[in-house]
DNA sequence: ATGAAAGCGCTAACAC
DNA sequence: GTGTTAGCGCTTTCAT
């Protein structure tokens, strides 16, 4: 006797007098019911505590409404990255849609993605195998910084990051330094291959050899402290350090103390990716403001607007940064 | 002519010469083709590179291959969240199933989750209504950490956090201190609360004043300075600081070396919550670790076990945590 | 302005 | 071992 399962549009419908037809209509402001109706099945659906069932909504339309995110795992212990899903799920909320997860196993084996009507991905790496796989299926993906293997997406959100590496090392320079170091993130992403060529090309236009480290991507602190240590016994003459990988600056304080170099004076140092913790460390660095949960927002609105047809495949988008300047560049 | 959309059910079995119930058992190992079959049906369907419609199989079935996984937002800068969103992830994934993020837009305003079959809650607060909006409603729930609030959860993932504080401030106890202090985390969380009661039960067992100030949930990094700081005013002889909320130890560390101590041996700091920058800020400081990755992985086996009904509903399961003694309590 | 009916792609009864 | 059929709950023509 008693029902058993979720309220249907069926009973709404019969419970209010009216069709499912009109029931739907109604529910969905779809300007084909009169006003008095609408009402009457909107508060009949209330007091039902009915909700549609978004499989069958998305089996008759061709909507999952869901939209999937693919973030490189070898970053997520990073707040960048948690931030720009913040992002991405504050604006998809903000269109009734959910945000699916996507790791490896996610991408059928056929390469197709039935469960997402679109896909984010959050700062793709050429080496990943599943960015590979969702680049080159059969629906709308937005990237967050340009995807650097082959294929285009449909949307891209991204930012000036050579300029403002320019922008910090003009800082540095007016504060005193005249050997500025990188401490580089992979190329195996646009946004550190991008700062790479900025750095060296900076370099060539101030006459100074550039004094450069990759760090592969997920490498520890201690790996970063020895980098540091070894850069300071290569180039002693290096008077800035500018880190790329997240957490690296946090990472390379202690070495430049051990190494007896006073930083924010002797040593200029600042961070290509801003943190918590490097705001408050001692003393607090100076670093680049990707913001990225208003990337990670931007990313979402973009892929709804080109799912919706409000803007064309191709679309790129600018977004600005900034320059958060703090103690560890004051200079001497 | 050309076709348009995915590849459907029928159109496999069609070009595979069988009945469409025959294709749609042969794809899901049934046992119920024969071999032979099977394999030509699995053929015809990778040829065609055919994969399911998970709407429509949710709309027959009653699972909609998700899980929902809810976070408190204020907590979400924290590496522990992030880690524990991977670990539900990799778990959820292993099981091909998807992971719908949760915000507060999500909990439709009839309290039903009609996206998801059953719902993760990552160390829920009292004050949280999208908690209190899923512990409501009709569907499985698994918290990490009990629900503070009323209600229980079908199934919840927790750690001795009691056990460990004390074990910790046995630890501080034997290098030296004898007026630890607690800067707390908000009781509105099981885990803030549960450390309360552990310190002031510890104080109490070994007769000394409890030194305690809670901190609300989100704190700045200078709310935490400031605090430290008056505790330094207040409380002089405090020699040990223990720090609940993530983020504080590190955040502490300025404000403890402002005030002349000597983080270590004058002074001993250890953390509730380990996370990379205390590993490796100067010194290093001696952390609980909280195992988030594995707690979030059994959060969300728990939750898959109870909804295939291989746990039973109020299942609780018991986390080993740890403890990483650094330099930061090495003692005088 | 409203209703009847078809059908989205799939799986579970029920035949054979 | 395999095929036929009836829906899951919804939206969308097409009538009225």
């Amino acid at each position: 006797m008693g029902r058993v399962g979720p309220v249907t549009l069926v009973e709404v419908a019969r419970a209010a007098g009216v069709s499912t037809t009109t029931a739907s209509a109604a529910l969905r402001n779809s300007g084909r019911v009169s006003a008095r109706t609408r009402e009457l099945v909107e508060q009949t659906a209330a007091r039902m505590r009915y909700s549609p069932n978004t499989a069958a909504r998305s089996l008759r339309g061709a909507r999952t409404g869901a939209i999937g995110l693919h973030l490189p795992e070898i970053l997520t212990r990073s707040e960048y990255f948690m931030s720009f899903v913040l992002g991405v799920v504050d604006e998809a909320g903000a269109q009734d849609l959910d945000v699916v997860l996507i790791t490896g196993r996610h991408a059928g084996s056929d390469g197709r993605f039935h469960r997402v009507d679109g896909l984010v991905l959050g700062d793709p790496l050429a080496t990943d195998p599943v960015a590979a796989r969702i680049m080159a299926a059969d629906i709308p993906v937005v990237t967050c910084e340009r995807y650097p293997g082959p294929g285009s997406a449909a949307g891209v959100v991204l930012s000036d990051h050579g300029a403002m590496l320019t922008e910090l090392l003009d800082h540095l320079l007016a504060a005193g330094a005249r050997r500025p170091a990188l401490l580089a993130s992979s190329s195996v992403s646009d946004w550190g291959a991008t700062l790479q060529r900025a750095f060296l090309e900076w370099c060539r236009g101030h006459d100074c050899p550039p004094i450069l480290r990759e760090l592969p991507y997920g490498a520890t602190s201690e790996v970063v402290r020895e980098t540091v240590g070894s850069l300071l016994v290569t180039d002693p003459g290096m008077d800035a350090l500018v880190c790329a990988p997240d957490g690296s600056a946090v990472a390379a304080l202690p070495a430049l103390r051990e190494a007896g170099r006073a930083v924010g004076t002797d040593l200029l140092l600042a961070a290509c990716v801003d943190s918590t913790p490097q705001q408050h460390s001692d003393p607090p660095i100076t670093a680049i403001d990707l913001r990225p949960r208003e990337a990670g927002a931007a990313s979402a609105r973009l892929l709804l607007d080109i799912i919706a047809g409000r803007a064309p495949h191709g679309t790129e988008q600018v977004l600005p940064i900034g320059l958060d300047v703090r103690a560890s560049t004051r200079g001497g």
